[in-house]
DNA sequence: CGCCAATATATGTAGCTACATATATTATAT
DNA sequence: ATATAATATATGTAGCTACATATATTGGCG
């Protein structure tokens, strides 16, 4: 069903806008999904990002500043998002011991398997590739890359989040 | 910036699954950009969304029903949004004298104006079409149309949601 | 060394979604 | 007509982001 008739808006201002609004939408319905999908294993998205992250590392453990950098939201509050793992017995978190301001988080065995049950489900919970092809998803994605680059430049005024260089 | 830089992963499962993520990505990316602009407005999105639902009642007024109906987060939760712009004075609310259950929500001169106010700003903070075709707009609203399909019905067992007729 | 800025994390608050439940009112069935 | 189901809204709670601020620790400079 296309966006128009989910939210029975059929006048769009132009293409661009309805992109976006569609952007949104479509962000909201992947969540609902997703979050569907994960509360099976009694975790939230945000929280299943950071196991991903953590076993990226590779047995090495992760700052909560490296888990910030990396995760999807980045003004999330992975502090209080370990807080929650920590309570499941996901992960560890051990004062650093070089640098006692910093913390070292990594799995447990328990947080591996449950991970490893979600990913499970992740992936047969994606499009599978007949309904939405490769080619799609990725002309998708570099859609996508050139629609957040057009906010963030096209208009310096309300653009936050600058790179470096960019007008202050 | 491509994703694979923002979030510094460069490996992925799929492109279907670098698409997922990139929506989400980009959806805090706009949320982002488009609250910093309302913010001046003293508005949030949800909000917004609100006035201008109720600009397209077009003088008839709108129950907190049609407004759920209507916005872009399905559950959110348009009762205590209609709260937030009550103290405002932008909408008014008086209850339904043909049913007493619902309730009228209409749109005061305050909040007509400061819509117009927004809405200039919100045409200002949209790509522009040199940057990004109206073209590309619309291929890139048809793809999220079909990701959004292809999550709904491919995987039964977790998609939540369904349209009628749909397996139970 | 002692002071101060920078860094890493934690905490507090407001606004949001998601979900469950409560309340008031209307419609329906017997 | 009365009981019951359905409807429309409101309220309560948990988890989330966003933003501001607090705390602890480190590094650098005099």
């Amino acid at each position: 069903m296309s966006i128009d008739n989910e939210i029975q808006q059929h006048k769009w201002e132009s293409f661009r806008q309805k992109a976006v609004v569609n952007t949104l939408f479509t962000c909201r319905a992947i969540e609902t999904a997703g979050a569907a999908m994960l509360k099976e294993h009694d975790l939230s998205m945000p929280q299943y990002n950071i196991l991903r992250i953590l076993r990226g590392q590779k047995g090495k453990p992760a700052s909560v500043k490296l888990l910030t950098e990396r995760m999807l939201d980045k003004s999330s509050n992975a502090s209080r998002l370990v807080d929650k793992l920590l309570e499941k017995n996901l992960v560890v978190r051990v004062t650093c011991p070089n640098d006692r301001r910093a913390v070292e988080v990594s799995l447990t065995p328990e947080g591996q398997a449950v991970l490893e049950k979600a990913d499970a489900d992740n992936a047969r919970w994606l499009p599978h590739p007949k309904v939405f092809s490769e080619a799609d998803a990725k002309l998708l994605s570099d859609l996508l890359d050139r629609l957040r680059e057009a906010i963030r430049t096209n208009h310096p005024d309300f653009a936050k989040n600058r790179e470096q260089g960019d007008i202050p």
